[in-house]
DNA sequence: CGTCTATTTGAATGTACTCAAAAGCGGTGG
DNA sequence: CCACCGCTTTTGAGTACATTCAAATAGACG
């Protein structure tokens, strides 16, 4: 079952006790989405937390001339969702859209706090899962203040390698702030291509 | 006493118990930094997890021209440090220097990990701030993917107006990914000069 | 007043974008 | 098997945004 690679997921981190693994299985659910489906839409609120069990995702938003920004892609053993949106319950901005045929494992942020509450071995493995996110968008900060796109591009495919081969050059062009246009003269450039 | 200002921030958030206040006494140590000096090194271990009660700091890292950007400002009832060198026990890649002369609270890290052991309640609300920061790092990246540099100046001064008088323009430029130089052209042309 | 630093100005340059069009690349159906 | 469709990637010319470097100006402080 596919609960079983969160459960793995989990004792990457933390070895868990019997009871922990039932209250995992009881707090999420599994789900299909179809490629291109959106799991969640811009002024919806994001009620679940989303675990990738299989498939790979995209988090964007749309900018006033719409055009679409990724802020972050998902695939397997990755998680998903507008944190910003699940704990103050406010409206989203971000679409996420399954970008292959993609199966998820969802949680309630009722059921999440409940499981921190009951057992805060999770409120300590979701509090270093968060600070390891963090750590990565200050890379990016870092990247996007510092490095050009050709700097930002080599970076990415080596940081990501496993991404390069899913994910079409337009959205990461658009993941890493410059146009699908001249990610091309950049890969044009590069030895390895 | 400079502690009262940690726990009346803390208690914002969630009410402590006196034991809970008590405990927070015990673990951090209030210092003072004069106006220039550094409290992080790159190269050094981030043993300690920094609160800010007066003055403002920036965490900035060093480019291979030997050129600083700026990753983060703090002032008072902030958090500065740096939180991948913090957990993983890594030498960290940032500076971390005080620009007005500061008092702090400081925690090490064994001290923190007790904390919330000992009190769950701890280990709750860092987790809120470390979602909190994730979200303006998520903002952050957002903005410097899709925004030009006028724009990214604007919505900072909107977003952080006690920053502008505070933080010298050289400063701001680097948090912001651009030039003084150009900084000093977005001024001369907005309307708020 | 002089010194030090921060800010502004300007010219030349470079990086990246826009827009339009062409080329490549599966997949589908005739 | 080929032709056609939709989509992604590439190419190119012109332009805009932002940087570099050098120098002038303005502010703050002793």
């Amino acid at each position: 079952m596919h609960i079983e690679s969160l459960i793995s997921y989990f004792e990457n981190h933390l070895p868990l006790t019997e009871e922990e693994i039932q209250a995992v299985r009881k707090s999420f659910s599994a789900r299909k989405v179809k490629r291109g489906r959106l799991i969640l839409q811009e002024g919806d609120v994001c009620r679940l937390n989303t675990f990738v069990v299989e498939g790979c995702f995209r988090m964007y938003m749309l900018d006033f001339d719409g055009k679409e920004h990724n802020l972050q892609f998902a695939i397997e053993n990755w998680w998903i969702g507008d944190i910003a949106s699940f704990h103050s319950g406010e409206p989203s901005r971000f679409f996420i859209e399954a970008m292959e045929p993609s199966t998820v494992l969802q949680i309630k942020k009722a059921d999440q706090l409940r499981l921190f509450v009951d057992y805060p071995k999770f409120n300590r493995i979701f509090r270093v899962f968060t600070e390891n996110e963090l750590v990565s968008y200050q890379r990016r900060v870092i990247q996007n203040i510092s490095s050009t796109a050709e700097e930002r591009y080599t970076d990415f495919i080596n940081r990501y390698p496993d991404f390069v081969n899913r994910i079409s050059n337009v959205q990461i062009a658009s993941f890493l702030g410059m146009t699908p246009e001249y990610l091309s003269t950049i890969r044009k450039k590069l030895p390895s291509s």
